[in-house]
DNA sequence: TTGAAAGCGATACCAA
DNA sequence: TTGGTATCGCTTTCAA
C-alpha cells in the first residue's frame, strides 16, 4: 500500500551529497567516522543524511571494503539445545563486535556441510564457525584446505593440513569423573552410548576405558554407537538392557539420547538409581527435576560459543597460527546413580 | 600457512573471461544460466571457470541485482526451544529456495529489536521474519512503518498501518480445551501465568475467561503476568500457592515457566494431579516422561517457521496485501491434571 | 580539508 | 550469439 510515499527510492550517498551541496567522498568520510572533516562539513552532511533518512548500503560497503563484517555458522541442527546455546553465545559476542551471523543447518549430512560452507564463502563471510558432522568428509576437507577464510571449529579435530582454530570441550575429564564414581560404587559392567566417530565420542570412550585401568579393572564396557538422537537412545538402551548379563550402569554420550533412554526405562518399569544407574552427557531441561534427578556431565555451552566467536575475532584482527582452547566439563552426581543392584 | 599457493587471489569473472578468451558479459551469461549462449561458448566458459576454481562473489551479484537472496530473522532468544524450532523450520524452507538466513537475538529488549531490524535492512535483506518482544514499541513500529521490506510476523499482531503478513498460533483453541477440562473436573479457582501483553497472552486470557462463561461460571481467575522465564515461573507459582484460597489448577502460558514452577512444586512436596493440576503451554523436552506427565497445549513449532518462510517467499514472488495464517494448537491431557483436592 | 575519479565484482542494455 | 560499457552504492587514493 504505502509504497513510494515518503522517500521514494531508498536514498543513496549521492543524494546526501547533493542535498548537502558537497562531494560524495566527504559524505563517506563523515558518515563512516573518519577523521579529517571540518566541523561545518560534518554538520551539513549529518543534517542532510538525517533529512533523507539515509542509511548506508552494507552490500556496497562490504564489496568495496572487501570485508562483509559477517560470519557464517554451520551446525547440524539448531533445534538441539546444545547447539542453540552455542549459537546464542557466539551471536552475542559477534553482534557486540558489529558482525552479523549467517546461520545454516546441515542436518548432520556431511556433504551438506560442504555445500553450505561454499555458499557462505561466496557470500564473502569474514570468518566461519563450524561444527561439522564428520571429521573426515573428503569434500568438506578439500574445501577447507584450499579455503583462506579464518575459521574456528567446535568440538571436532580436523587434520593438521587445515588451518583452523579450535574450541574443544574437555569431555575426558567429565566422563572420567562419572566413570570413577560408577566404578567406585562397585559397577563393573558399563554401557556407553555414543555418536559417530568424532572427537567427543573418542574422548568419552577413552575416558571410560582409562577409568577401568586406573582402578586396575578389566574393562567390561559395551559401546553402542549411532547418531545421538532420541531414537538411537531408545534402541541402544533396549540393546544394552537385553544383554545377559546387562550393564548395571549406562552413560549416555549426548543430551538427545536421554529422552529415548527414559522411554525404555519407563516402559520396563526400571527404577533409576536402584535397578540401573544412569549418567547423561550435556544438560537437558528438567533433567534435574526428574525423579530421580539425572546425573550429568555438564559444560557451559554458551561459553563455548562465546569463546569460539572471540577466537575468531582475535584471528580476524591479528592472524596467528592454529591454536586450540580447551573448556571444562564436570560431573554432577545425582540420584540416578546408585549402588549395584542385588 | 598455505596462503597464496594455488589460485592466489580469489579469481573474479574477468580472469575467467580472459582465460576463456571471451567477453566478460558472456561469462556472466553462462555462469548465471541465462539462455542465449552457444554450446561452444558454454563449454569454454565452464572449463575456464573450473580451471580457476572460480566462485561468484554474491556480494557483487546482490548489489547489482538489487536482491541479496537473504532474509533476516529477529527473535528474542534462540535458546528457547520454541524459537529454535521455528528458526529451524524457516531455515529449511529458505535454504531450499536459495536464501540465506541472517539470525539475530534481541534478548527480548524492544529497543534492540529496532536496531537489529535496521541493521538487517542495511544489509539489504530481501525480507524479514520477526518475532518482536513487544507489539507497541514506538521505535520498532516507526521503523516498520516506513519500511518497504516484505515481512512476516510470527505470533504478534501489529497495527494495520504496518504492511506485514502474519503466521499466528490459535492459542485460543488449545487453552480453551485445557480450561474446559479443568472446569469440567470441578476446578473453580484457576491460576494463569502469562508473559507480556502480546497476542498469545491476550488469547490465553480470553480463552480461560470465555471458558468460565461458557459454563455459566463466575470467573475466579488469578492472572500473574511477567516475562515467561523460569524465574517468573517460580515466583508466580509461589504467589499463586500462597493465596488463600489458592487456585487448585494452574495454566502456564509458556514453556520456560515450567522449570521454575516445578521447582516450587518439588520444594513444597506437592503431588501434581492430586494436590494441584498443572497445564503447560508449549512442549518441553521430557515433560511427557515426567512423573506425572505434564498436560500440555501443543503446537507444531517447526511448521510455524516453515509457513512463515513460505509466506515470505510467496510475498517476494508476487506481492499481495497483508494476510494472516492461523495454525492450530491442541490440548494433550496428561496425568498432571486431576480432580479437585479434598 | 575537499572532491573528482578509479575501482570492488558482478549484471544488463545495446549495438555489432 | 557476442562483447563493450554503464551501473549498482560505496571507499579510497590523489591532486587541488
Amino acid at each position: 500500500m504505502s509504497k513510494n510515499t515518503a522517500g521514494g527510492t531508498r536514498s543513496g550517498i549521492r543524494e546526501v551529497a547533493e542535498l548537502a551541496g558537497v562531494g560524495i567522498a566527504s559524505v563517506s568520510r563523515v558518515l563512516s567516522g573518519q577523521p579529517g572533516s571540518s566541523a561545518q562539513m560534518t554538520e551539513r552532511v549529518m543534517e542532510a543524511a538525517r533529512q533523507l533518512g539515509y542509511t548506508p548500503n552494507l552490500l556496497a560497503q562490504s564489496l568495496r571494503r572487501r570485508s562483509s563484517r559477517s560470519i557464517g555458522f554451520v551446525c547440524s541442527d539448531i533445534t538441539n539445545p546444545l547447539l542453540s546455546s552455542i549459537v546464542s553465545g557466539a551471536e552475542s559476542v559477534l553482534t557486540k563486535a558489529g558482525f552479523s551471523i549467517l546461520l545454516t543447518n546441515s542436518g548432520g549430512v556431511a556433504s551438506v556441510d560442504a555445500e553450505r560452507i561454499e555458499l557462505l564463502q561466496q557470500r564473502q563471510v569474514d570468518g566461519l564457525i563450524l561444527l561439522p558432522a564428520l571429521e573426515n568428509d573428503p569434500a568438506t576437507l578439500a574445501l577447507l584446505q584450499r579455503s583462506e577464510t579464518p575459521m574456528v571449529v567446535i568440538d571436532r579435530s580436523l587434520p593438521d593440513s587445515i588451518d583452523a582454530h579450535y574450541v574443544l570441550s574437555d569431555h575426558y575429564t567429565g566422563v572420567s569423573q562419572a566413570a570413577h564414581v560408577l566404578l567406585s560404587a562397585g559397577h563393573r559392567r558399563l554401557g556407553l552410548v555414543v555418536g559417530r566417530d568424532v572427537r567427543p565420542t573418542r574422548e568419552r570412550i577413552r575416558a571410560v576405558e582409562d577409568s577401568y585401568r586406573a582402578m586396575a579393572l578389566e574393562p567390561e564396557l559395551h559401546i553402542d554407537s549411532g547418531t545421538l538422537c532420541a531414537e538411537h537412545g531408545e534402541q541402544a538402551m533396549e540393546r544394552l538392557l537385553d544383554m545377559t548379563p546387562a550393564p548395571t550402569a549406562v552413560i549416555l554420550g549426548g543430551n538427545q539420547l536421554l529422552e529415548g533412554a527414559l522411554r525404555v526405562i519407563r516402559r520396563r518399569g526400571i527404577q533409576l538409581g536402584r535397578d540401573l544407574s544412569l549418567v547423561c552427557c550435556d544438560d537437558v531441561a528438567l533433567s534435574r527435576l526428574f525423579e530421580p534427578p539425572i546425573a550429568t556431565v555438564m559444560r557451559d555451552n554458551v561459553r563455548l560459543g562465546q569463546r569460539a566467536a572471540q577466537l575468531l575475532l582475535d584471528q580476524l584482527q591479528t592472524p596467528h597460527s592454529s591454536e586450540a582452547e580447551l573448556l571444562p566439563t564436570w560431573f554432577e552426581l545425582r540420584a540416578s546413580c546408585g549402588p549395584v543392584p542385588e
